[in-house]
RNA sequence: GGAGGAGUGGCCGAGUGGUUUAAGGCGGCGGUCUUGAAAACCGUUGAGCCGCGAGGCUCCGGGGGUUCGAAUCCCUCCUCCUCCGCCA
């Protein structure tokens, strides 16, 4: 959400400054003239307020010292319907204005470059070579069932379509890759490690931006306020809702290791293969709150962090800018990795890394008290960030593909070893 | 799930209808004193909003109600605690 005062303030930039995004201008004209009429009857609504809380107090006294205080009680009672009058329109109107507040994008960082889609975003950076095969690499969907590893089937029976059982190896390198993921983060980078709660409600989905505009991505449980978790950037950055938070804290930075669910609604037809895209998938997620100052700086060690994993996993990657139009909706500016994946020949989405800015903290009212020489320091909204540290069934996807060898088997990464008992090579069943 | 109890400023805690614009304490900050520190003493110290300003308004877990007037009375929801039941 953006503040108000920078709404007033920058009324007529805003189409500038949206460029690109989707939004409703017709929103923000009428944004202005609410808010002006708000403004107005506040002021008189809190005059007539403290006229009945003088005439009220009035009568107290009167009556305590035995005189009669009846036109004093009259006038009080006809103010406070006047009052209750006035509250009524400021209600509907505060609710319009929040409503359009709400359904506001965030406004791009400065350095995100203008664009529509995907075809507007920028490749900053190429790490690493993609193997050359002496062979046709397979997709991980033939590798996995072949290896007997991968169950689409079975998953589609217990569940439906976009599930998958991972059995022995599989599994056991989707542990290690967890493992190795929050061991790197939390000793290397100085994540403090959390395992917050699967499931949220409606208030945190808010907080994060969610809601209310992206409900049908969302699993409801049947009459309830809860969700399953779509990320575990919902319950990290709601730690600190409605909290006030020292500045020497900051930078906080939290890893969290939890499973996701999206519904994935509109996403009809679009990878039913495979891993790629899961109603249920395990992700490892990085998520700093910092000061306005330091979240430019933030957002790159955070990528970095990121990157590292691949690094150690030696997958071959590429670092994207996304531009003003493929953002999400909180986002003042995102970075995706982007792995490479031999059995597609494409680069493909693993983590996103993005700062929010104030936008999340406001909508969550997280601030910090900047501390001032001398007394008493400002509170002030401070800055979100998070990224995928990473997906971890896309790693595994990005493993088996990048490394597999030309009888069927995959060899098992080195820094992943230590992690899965030593095993080196997950090998088709009945080879030796 | 059943029965009780409780939610007040960073923390503890007083307040059961009208100078409470929330007492007091702790903690924090500033100062006096001291070579320095501690102690003691003095002062200061919640959040948000409206207003050019003076100033004003709102907030005592959330929401609703009663009243001229609500932290205080009523309804409802949430959370926590105790006991019972159930359970990994």
């Amino acid at each position: 959400m953006l503040s108000r005062d920078f709404l007033r303030k920058n009324l007529d930039q805003m189409p500038r400054l949206l460029r690109g995004r989707a939004y409703d201008p017709g929103a923000l004209e009428r944004w202005g003239a609410l808010d002006a009429e708000r403004r107005a009857l506040m002021t008189s609504a809190e005059g007539k307020r403290s006229e009945r809380n003088a005439v009220s107090a009035e009568v107290g006294k009167k009556r305590k010292a035995g005189q009669d205080a009846d036109a004093e009680q009259e006038r009080s009672r006809s103010l406070g319907e006047e009052i209750a009058a006035l509250e009524a329109r400021l209600a509907a109107i505060d609710g319009e204005l929040e409503e359009s507040e709400k359904a506001l994008p965030n406004v791009p960082h400065e350095s995100v470059p203008d664009g529509d889609d995907e075809k507007g975003n920028v490749v900053v950076k190429v790490q690493g070579t993609p193997r050359a095969f002496a062979f046709e690499p397979k997709a991980h969907w033939d590798l996995g069932p072949a290896l007997g590893i991968l169950d689409f089937e079975r998953a589609a029976k217990i569940t439906g379509s976009r599930f998958t059982v991972l059995s022995g190896a599989a599994s056991l390198l989707n542990r290690a890759l967890i493992q190795l993921m929050m061991d790197l983060h939390t000793r290397e980078h100085g994540y403090t490690e959390l395992l917050p709660p699967f499931v949220v409600n409606s208030a945190s989905l808010f907080g994060t931006g969610q809601l209310p505009k992206f409900e049908q991505d969302l699993f409801r449980l049947a009459g309830t306020d809860w969700f399953l978790a779509p990320t575990a950037e919902v319950p990290v950055t709601n730690m600190h809702r409605d909290e006030i938070l020292a500045e020497e804290i900051l930078p906080l930075s939290y890893c969290a290791y939890t499973p996701c669910f999206r519904a994935e609604a509109g996403a009809a037809g679009r990878d039913t293969r495979g891993l790629i895209r899961q109603h249920q998938f395990d992700k490892v997620e990085l998520v700093k709150f910092v000061r306005p100052e330091d979240s430019p700086g933030q957002l790159e060690r955070l990528t970095r962090d990121a990157e590292t994993v691949l690094e150690r996993l030696e997958l071959p990657y590429r670092r994207v800018l996304l531009c003003r139009g493929d953002m999400g909706f909180s986002s003042a500016k995102t970075y995706d990795l982007e792995v490479w994946l031999p059995g597609q020949a494409a680069y493909r989405e693993i983590s996103s890394c993005s700062s929010f800015e104030a936008f999340q903290a406001r909508r969550a009212a997280i601030r910090f008290r900047r501390s001032a020489p001398g007394g008493k320091g400002k509170n002030e909204f401070l800055h979100t960030l998070n990224g995928s540290g990473l997906a971890v069934g896309r790693t595994l996807v990005a493993i088996l593909e990048n490394f597999q060898e030309s009888d069927g088997s995959v060899t098992v990464p080195e820094a992943l070893r230590p992690y899965c008992g030593g095993l080196a090579s997950i090998r088709p069943p009945g080879a030796s």
